[in-house]
DNA sequence: TATTGTTATACTCTATAACTATA
DNA sequence: TATAGTTATAGAGTATAACAATA
């Protein structure tokens, strides 16, 4: 009987993937900390301006974090001044959330911050293998299922559930 | 002056790494967990496989675990008959780790798992289009300087590190 | 009776410091 | 005095359960 060699682990997609993806992770939460921002506070800044005034459920419902967690991040983002709780007049249960003229602001210079990390991890890729690699990359993620734009990680705040 | 549009994060190629690879490491501690073991545990077992006879803290430098922390990991390990303590003759504080035939055994087995991840992975893909990404996502990995077949997540135990 | 937001509690994981035995 | 391994403590972060207000 022979035996299978082992692995070579930077051949493996999968190890690269999460390689990679812990490495931007770090980085993106890097890039933003500069701002007062979390990646769950950017995660929220995000929902609220692709989908506008959602309330504290459906914003948990969304980015897979706990409404118990919520609670606790809209404050800090409302204490920041870059959103504000409404009571929802037909659901006096619901807040609406909604964003600050300070929150579009701070949002936007998030933005530009990850369009420098993408600028960042393809520095050393031609034009055409930078758009290749994001394509074949889109393929895996809509295989994968995953919500496009949705970080999964966010689900459990700070980690990436699977290094344990 | 004109406001610059909201990045879209489905073309990102930042996010598209942090969300596959969150993914991946999801599916990674899923996939070896009924072997009964951790995705740290396979890091040690992986390790000492490559280089074998490592101290303790050699396995914490080398995958920028604490030696703390080792203390524990090393413990499961060994209660679960994979890998064994022996004292170094010729520096009686050190603990020279090797690995037991089981342990081989169970690190081959973590090895195929990771490889069906990778056909899992990459099953929408043409074998031409899986052998470029891996090509390409290597030259992002060399560009930023990661070890080569180390797992960064493991620094944090659990924690990808980022999506806080 | 169910749901929204909230708070309190316990649990897990990590970081820091201190201890021992060797060098 | 420094280093390898160990242990204990505290801290951050998360999950679970329970509560008040409203539906």
């Amino acid at each position: 009987m022979k035996e299978s060699p082992p692995p070579v682990h930077s051949d493996s997609l999968s190890f690269l993937l999460s390689q990679l993806g812990a490495l931007s992770a770090a980085r993106f939460h890097d890039v933003i900390a500069p701002l007062g921002l979390t990646p769950r506070g950017y995660g929220v800044l995000s929902q609220v301006t692709s989908d506008p005034g959602p309330t504290q459920q459906q914003l948990a419902d969304a980015l897979g974090i706990h409404r118990n967690n919520m609670v606790g991040l809209i404050d800090a983002l409302e204490a920041a001044g870059w959103v504000e709780r409404r009571r929802d007049p037909s659901d006096r249960r619901a807040f609406r959330i909604s964003r600050t003229p300070e929150g579009a602001e701070v949002t936007a210079r998030a933005g530009r911050a990850i369009a420098a990390l993408d600028e960042e991890f393809s520095r050393t890729l031609s034009t055409t293998d930078a758009e290749r690699v994001v394509r074949l990359l889109q393929r895996i993620a809509d295989d994968a299922d995953l919500n496009r734009g949705v970080h999964p990680a966010m689900a459990q705040g700070h980690r990436a559930e699977g290094a344990r």
